[in-house]
DNA sequence: GATCACATGGCAATCGTTTGCCATTCGTTG
DNA sequence: CAACGAATGGCAAACGATTGCCATGTGATC
């Protein structure tokens, strides 16, 4: 199959008996030339087919009108809605977006963060599992703005834990639980930790015990340990790291016959796809993903260079959390 | 934030003492250039932190190391497997993946397909909902690899409905079931026609009766209507057009108070993530979507211009499929 | 009618890399 | 020892767009 030459702007000028500099202002730069002659290429261009070659403009300008996301991990969901909210803003402002799976590894992330640099006009790093100052130096060469994670000097979006656990505590307190067990995530999570620290803050202030065991894996496969350990030491209440975490508890609850909400209540963090209809379905606190990925690709386009914008998050109360049997 | 200015093939070059074509060569084509050269070259090269700008690398040689994946709906938990896939393919390989979203429209597909076109090497698109011609017509200009949907002069990557859709009716034949309803998605889809076909085939071999419903919203959202519908004509086996569909159609059973499977079996396709713990667990038509994504990616890749690539389907009997009360 | 400002279009340099072609060096071979 | 070919490195011309600067033409102003 003989693919056919692409025009270039060198064959638009030439059809349109203009030069190069007139063909690329009529599209770039609408004021710079006559409107009759502007139309007249843009007819022209069309006619041939002409897309303007984006290395070739890169390379004057130095803007390659594309955006990085890195994630952690793909297969997770709570991604999709970041990645979706991310495409979105992007194809709105009229960029394109490149998406990478760092998968959970912190030399894959730094590597993707210099060699596509010179690819990108910045990145949106979500959950970034890289160490404070490895951030600053790769911010030092390319755009950055975090997300889920903040580092004095990035920009970032993250979700409003401190409100966000307060609903969560207040919600369990007032079904009549005194204590609760948080069931974390990986050590080196920020989100982890600003969730339990959140909790803490909360509980203290409610009356409420609270302890915290782990790390699990924030998988659906972390749920068995996790679970078995909550029913060992008897809890009445977990919050767990996460959806996935606590979808996976839900789970090994229900196969060694242990009633949620009646025996013990499950909460999570972000409201995954699948979050309302698992088995109870699950009170979560819901992150808005969309609107993070958007505000991240935002920041990122207007150029911000610092400052944390902290996204609301909302309690969505479901089946899996009640009053404790007494 | 002032930011350092990168280090070009010049700046590794003077400071190598060398050309900047031996510079390129020691990273292209490593024979070309004499051994001690070449390790001289890199360090300098690792010391200025070089990274080759692919844009300028793209000019030369009009191959942009650039993959783009095209999908109908980014929030659609059956895209994510593809993403995984096709990202992980494209690593692999040391191409960049850009992913977007068509959000259904046949008119930004086609937009897509030509803006991107002088920016990537090819395309991947999945579930397209183009006309057969367009798309050949796109293929004259850009490699293209079809993913669940095909057609003639295309490569294609397709689930191997044919035999996916026998073990379905084989199952529901084996439960006792006579008699099925296919909830069908949106009239243009071509996997939904692949898919009723095959349906209709297995049923006249096995002596099942097949009816067509629908047109119904492949989402959650379609499910009301659809179970509505089932329900109203008393059918006790449903096979819904994906999972979204059905796990909606679960959804609304539940609502209405009726007994799944007892009542009415429900099946689907795709085994998406929560398949397995919506409730009841969903029986449905696995496909590999993960070896989808980086097939494609293959095909894209090794160049392939033609031929269907039909990837193994595997029935997952859950919970929500079972003989019919009697 | 001369002057001026402004609108418009063209010329040519530039961005960073690849690559065809040529020059040099060096080891072989007859 | 002359001749030759292989290995290696450099020169310079692309690639396709953008953009600073200049030339021309036009209408307004005094």
């Amino acid at each position: 199959m003989t693919r056919e030459r692409r025009a270039t702007i060198t064959d638009v000028a030439r059809a349109a008996g203009v030069a190069t500099s007139t063909v690329s202002r009529a599209f770039t730069r609408p004021q710079r030339v006559n409107a009759a002659t502007r139309e007249h290429v843009l007819r022209v261009a069309d006619e041939l087919g002409y897309v303007p070659n984006p290395a070739a403009r890169a390379m004057g300008t130095g803007r390659t009108q594309t955006l990085a996301l890195l994630v952690p991990d793909l297969t997770n969901p709570f991604f999709s809605g970041i990645i979706t909210g991310a495409e979105q803003a992007a194809a709105r402002a009229g960029r394109t977006l490149v998406v990478a799976d760092t998968q959970e590894s912190p030399e894959r992330e730094q590597h993707l963060l210099t060699s596509l640099d010179p690819a990108v006009d910045g990145f949106v790093v979500a959950a970034s599992r890289l160490p404070d100052d490895a951030l600053r130096e790769a911010a030092a060469r390319s755009r950055i703005v975090l997300l889920n994670r903040a580092t004095p000097g990035l920009p970032a979006v993250v979700a409003d834990y401190e409100s966000g656990t307060r609903q969560v505590v207040e919600h369990l307190a007032s079904l009549g639980h005194r204590e609760l067990v948080f069931l974390g995530g990986p050590v080196g999570s920020w989100s982890g930790a600003r969730r339990w620290a959140g909790l803490q803050r909360a509980c203290a202030d409610l009356g409420v015990q609270a302890v915290r065991w782990g790390p699990y894996s924030p998988t659906l496969a972390g749920g068995p340990g996790a679970a078995d350990a909550a029913l060992a030491a008897g809890a009445r209440a977990v919050v767990c790291h996460n959806d996935m975490l606590a979808i996976g508890v839900l789970r090994r609850l229900a196969e060694r016959g242990v009633a949620v909400p009646a025996d013990i209540s499950v909460v999570g963090f972000d409201d995954i796809f699948g979050a309302d209809f698992c088995h109870p379905p699950l009170t979560t606190l819901a992150e808005r993903t969309r609107d993070a990925g958007s505000a991240a690709v935002g920041l990122l386009i207007s150029a911000e260079t610092d400052g944390v914008t902290a996204l609301p998050t909302e309690l969505r109360v479901r089946a899996s959390s009640g009053p404790p049997r007494s």
